[in-house]
DNA sequence: AGGATTTGCCAAAACGTTTTGGGAGTCAAG
DNA sequence: CTTGACTCCCAAAACGTTTTGGCAAATCCT
């Protein structure tokens, strides 16, 4: 309730004083900077937010766009993350504001109304895509922000991202190493990186096996869209041994598919991002995940380094896969 | 970039002409006003926030408080609602930040943080306790929330609850009706109200049925805690046949429990939250949840009127429980 | 003692809006 | 011609901070 006026006021001593004090500057003494603390403190005195953004022209505020379509929002512990994230920003004064974006407007003019608005010192954006408009208009505004997931902009920016391309090379190459040779995939829509990077990795480790990479089909990033992607595999003439699914999501759907075409018990699968869920199918899926613990820590160091003025090289962030092995990705296999 | 002066300067106009042009005054001419309002178009004009939060008197920004402790946030879709509570703010001007708690820092403190530093203009309370702290401060200093879950405060407050006692009420006369009479319940921390209802749903059902309302374990809203509480239920000389579990966590915790006594097949089980994984449990999870959709949109109306000064008695609301009826519940009962 | 430096404080400006309280000019009625 | 009403605009104040630039008084040096 109480404001610096008031509080000077009853101190006896001016503005100026008294917001020194309380910010600890050494041009008021230790005596009177110990009194303005301890009335401070007694009248549970906290400068307007407002005010003080006003006057330092910081928000204080960074920003989360939210995308709202189905098979919406990625990672399995999303708000652990943001919620890590928050915390961590907080202790550097910042708070983080949940950006959705309502049907009708794009993620970019969600983008510019924070920034234009000057509603925010930084953003951050997930579920990014090859070609993403809003990390070409935040380069453009020279405004921090940071990304979960690469882009492929020409300009270098912060991000966090896991090794998708290393990942599905490897978990295919696995597959070759069983024995499988007719290895499908379950893509994404190739239009986000993280999708498209993936399929990337499982082609090549087909090409270099000097294997048939044509087993691909693509769907939404949802159960649904693995499921009919699935279907669509299973129903080629020569049908794939295993399959390599771009989110656990869509593995969930083509564990469907499997059960609905041969009982689901001959073919081999792995999908990505851990999800709580895939302990819990039957067979348990096999799945990977980045590695790296407090991702929320690191994305809130990354914003606050951007902030800083680092340069965007020093800011990114790429994280191995590793496996999460359960039953789904070993099936007896039928003799070819 | 932009600012109000620079605009009326460029349109030979004031600063009050412009400002008021845009808000849409009838004091300014339709011509004037169609003048402006086409420059400040063109150049992207978006007035200042912190300038004009200042100014109003108004953060425009409401806090959702996330508590880290485990088992911390309850409903399955709860980014979801979050997602679509702040996309329904954002219509009315208000942005919702999500404020964690700090290990060592109690929720009292941080709302004290955002009320006392006049981040926000209301605040939404999640998990709430049957005496919550956070309750009492905030209505002491008068300011807007709404609270998902009821309190035991004298005074009311705006709230979104489902109504746990019919709920577990129910849930136990069905096992009843089903001919079970040693019905257990795994109990949440009885200081959650949440927790606290839906035990006393259960005792009444027991009570009325002249039945022995002993075989109750209380646990942490884990996965782990219904395990364990499960565990001690299962232990007693004469074990129950059926178990009402306050959460479906709780529940898939204590189908672990039964897997490890005795197969599982022999006692039935419902849960509360239907989270997606009961789906895929075996046997997949009978569970309950609250009716109502898009709860995000709800919270955001009561936060409004909240903060438009409706008084609390207006802005309760209680939602009827649903069954969803999968496996679970209706286990092969053994012979007593 | 006289100048230079340090110490402790403060008045005023600035941040960019919104709102208050008019003030010219026009027009119609008396 | 005066009066009143109406239209369109504006100067200035206010919101509560932080920061700039400086001013007395006290302290230090020769």
């Amino acid at each position: 309730m109480a404001n610096l006026k008031q509080l000077a006021q009853s101190l006896g001593l001016s503005i100026t004083t008294v917001s020194r004090a309380l910010d600890g500057y050494d041009d008021v003494s230790a005596a009177t900077r110990k009194r303005v603390r301890e009335a401070a403190e007694k009248v549970g005195y906290r400068p307007n937010a407002s005010a003080r953004r006003l006057r330092k022209q910081r928000a204080e505020l960074v920003a989360v766009t939210l995308p709202s379509d189905p098979g919406h929002i990625g990672p399995p512990h999303f708000l652990d993350m943001l919620s890590s994230c928050a915390e961590h920003l907080a202790s550097a004064g910042l708070n983080l504001v949940i950006a959705p974006v309502p049907r009708g407007e794009s993620e970019l003019d969600i983008c510019r109304r924070f920034v234009d608005g000057q509603r925010v010192d930084a953003m951050l954006l997930v579920r990014t895509r090859r070609k993403d408009e809003r990390v070409e208009f935040l380069q453009s505004r020279g405004i921090p922000f940071v990304t979960n997931g690469r882009t492929e902009s020409l300009v270098p920016h912060p991000y966090i991202d896991g090794d998708g391309f290393a990942g599905f090379h490897a978990a295919t190459v696995r597959f070759q190493v069983a024995g499988h040779r007719r290895i499908g995939h379950v893509a994404g829509p190739q239009e986000y990186y993280f999708a498209h990077v993936r399929r990337t990795g499982w082609k090549a480790a087909m090409d270099e096996a000097g294997l048939n990479a044509d087993l691909c089909a693509e769907g939404a990033p949802t159960e649904q869209g693995g499921y009919l992607a699935a279907l669509e595999l299973l129903r080629q003439p020569s049908r794939p041994t295993a399959l390599v699914c771009s989110t656990d999501e869509m593995a969930i759907g083509a564990l469907r598919a499997l059960r609905e075409i041969d009982g689901g018990n001959a073919i081999s699968i792995v999908g990505h991002d851990d999800l709580p869920t895939g302990a819990f199918t039957s067979p348990s899926l096999s799945t990977m995940r980045m590695t790296g613990e407090n991702l929320g820590a690191s994305f809130a160091s990354l914003l606050l380094r951007a902030i800083a003025g680092e340069p965007a090289e020093e800011l990114q962030e790429l994280h191995a896969i590793e496996f999460i092995d359960r039953d789904s990705h070993r099936r007896p296999m039928k003799a070819a």
